[in-house]
This record gives C-alpha cells, structure tokens and sequence, in this order.
DNA sequence: CGATTTTGACCAGCGC
DNA sequence: GCGCTGGTCAAAATCG
C-alpha cells in the first residue's frame, strides 16, 4: 500500500460502515489492521495509473505486500458498493419525498377550488366577472370598451394578474367593477401574456376570453379548429380584425375574434366567446391542464369543471403561460 | 370538388 | 330618425 499513491474518498456513511463491519467479523474474526482501517471510514481506493507504470519496478520488491494488500482491496470494493448504493437509495428517498410533496400540494389546491366553485354556483348564478391581465379596477372597467375598439388596451406588460369578480344584476355591473380584484401574478417565462375576460351578455351569460400574445402568425394555433367568416377594420386600428367561427363540431357557437395590438404589432390580440359543445382536441386539452395547474393556487373555484373537462387550445403561442379566463368560457361539453 | 378565404352587403345597437 | 360602428351573412374566389 506504501508504494502506490492512493486516493481516498471519505463517504462517510455509518450504516454502510457498520454493515461491512459485520461482514469482516464474520469472515475473518476481527483483524488488527483491517479494524484500524475501518475506523477511518469507507474509503475508495484508486491507484493511479501513470504513476503505476513509472514504478513498475518496485512492484517486484513489494510483491509480498502486494499479495497481502490484495485482500483489504476486496473489502473496500465491498465497501464502495455499499457506500454507492447507500447514497443512491438515500438520493431516491429524498427525491420521493420531494414528489410526495408536489402531489400533496396539487391535491389540495385541488379540493380548494372544488370548494370554490361550490360557493359560487350557490350564488344564484351570478355574472362572473374574470379578468386575467396586470391589471387595475379602472382597467377592468375600460375592458369592454377596448374590446371593441382597436384592441385591447395597453395593459401593463410582463405579468399576468388575475381577478375574480361575481354579480347578478346587471345594473351593478359598473359598481362591481369598481372592486380591486383579487390579484395572482406570475411571469409569463418573459413573454407578454394578458387574458382578459369579462361577460359581455347578460342574458346569454357569454363570457369572453381576451388573450394578447406574441404572435408572428396571423392566428394563433391554439389547437382548435376555426373558418374564418368575415374581417372588418375597426375604428381606431388600422389593423383589421378576423372574425373566426368553430369548426370542431357542426353547431359549435364558439367564435373568436382576432386583431392585431396597435401599439404592439407583434402582439396578436385574440377574443374568444361562447362555449364548445364538443370534447377538445388533444393538444387543447393538454394545454388547459397546464394552464390550470400553473393557476391553481389562486381563487379560480371555477377551473374545478375544467380540470374534469379543459377546453383551453393548446398552441403553438410561444408566450401562452396561463389560461385559466378559458374555464369561463369553453367550458367544454359540460 | 369540397373546404376555406375574401369581401361587399346587410343588420342591429347605440348615441346624438 | 339618422348616422356610425361592430358583427354577421353569403356569394365569389381561391386553395389543396
């Protein structure tokens, strides 16, 4: 051992230890040396190569100790084994522990917006109000309006805020708005997305969906399928505005609106209305999950149905990181 | 040839 | 009532 440069590697693991403790003693009865050695832990033995070669001609002198190095070689390959496969099982109970604590939190996320949604439905159906978007009360009022002009108004950007407003009498629409929503705010992964939504018919109850996003196409792909039936150029915007209607299924009254950002070119303003009457496609639902997952830490009680049921088009839109306005309005085939 | 897009016409709601 | 505007229709054009 004397003639060759050793590494040692201190891994340090008691139980490991004590396992090749109990094995050397029932193999050899408790050797002086190799007990003076286990004292110092579980060592990795690695010679090295170079150095071996240039010495070579020690190895004759030393052949004896060779031989009698041979046999604590054995054991210290024992004892790396068990020191990797103590590590690797201790790494694996931590990274169980970890997930354990992921599927907890989901779970109860979960069962908080079950309950949720419960309290809302008791309100005599009231008209929801969502607003998804950085946005301030008097944003949130000015929203119907800019949803008809030349798009949506140049909401604070790099953020994505969220609030939840519910009244039934229509009348109150404009006192409700003055309301300070409740707010969530993540990043949008540095992408600008804003969802705007807010009920637009009280006797329908249809709900509309705002997204900005940044979009190069002319429309984003959002995994459902759409024929376009009509464009005008609103007033205010020079960009014209895409009127598209779903073609999933035969009857669906889905329909979006699609403009872009006057301030912004490359934001491509998309307004969704009404409710799917058909399951989504994959990729659609997909997306929703994702989205609802990545909301739902936040008082969206209505995201309950559509965690059972998402509608929300999965696209290719780079900068789509949230969705939960989608709940309120493709509800999907309920 | 069927599906989709384009585009002008038409309709409804709203403000004056 | 009139004009403006947004939304929809439907025929023609285009595409695959």
């Amino acid at each position: 051992m004397s003639s060759k440069r050793q590494k040692h590697i201190d891994l340090s693991l008691e139980t490991a230890d004590d396992e090749v403790r109990a094995l050397e003693e029932a193999e050899d009865g408790g050797d002086q040396e190799e007990e003076e050695e286990e004292k110092e832990g579980c060592e990795v033995v690695i010679s090295n190569e170079d150095e071996e070669a240039n010495k070579h001609q020690e190895e004759n002198q030393t052949e004896e100790k060779e031989q009698s190095y041979e046999k604590p070689t054995a054991k210290d390959v024992i004892k790396d084994e068990l020191c990797v496969l103590q590590a690797e099982m201790e790494r694996m109970k931590e990274e169980n522990r970890m997930l354990q604590e992921v599927i907890d939190r989901t779970m109860n996320d979960y069962y908080d917006l079950q309950m949720k949604f419960a309290d809302i439905q008791q309100e005599d159906q009231p008209k929801v109000f969502l607003s998804l978007g950085r946005q301030s009360s008097d944003e949130i009022k000015q929203a119907k309006v800019a949803d008809r002009g030349s798009g949506l108004a140049d909401d604070e950007e790099l953020g994505l805020s969220l609030s939840l407003q519910t009244h039934v009498d229509p009348h109150q629409r404009d006192d409700a708005r003055e309301e300070k929503g409740k707010g969530l705010q993540s990043w949008a992964a540095g992408e600008l997305t804003t969802i705007t939504s807010q009920s637009i018919n009280p006797a329908t109850r249809k709900t509309r969906v705002s997204v900005r996003a940044r979009c190069q196409g002319p429309t984003m792909n959002d995994g459902c399928q759409w024929r376009k039936y009509g464009q005008k150029v609103a007033k205010g915007n020079p960009c014209p505005r895409a009127y598209y209607r779903c073609t999933v299924a035969p009857g669906c009254p889905v329909r979006k609106q699609v403009q872009r950002c006057l301030e912004d070119m490359s934001i491509l303003v998309t307004t969704y209305e009404g409710t799917h009457n058909h399951p989504l496609p994959v990729g659609a639902t997909a997306m929703a999950s994702t989205a609802a997952s990545s909301l739902s830490s936040s008082p969206l009680s209505y995201l309950s149905p559509y965690l059972a049921n998402p509608s929300l088009p999965l696209s290719t839109m780079s900068s789509f990181t949230s969705s939960a306005g989608y709940s309120g309005i493709f509800g999907g085939r309920q």
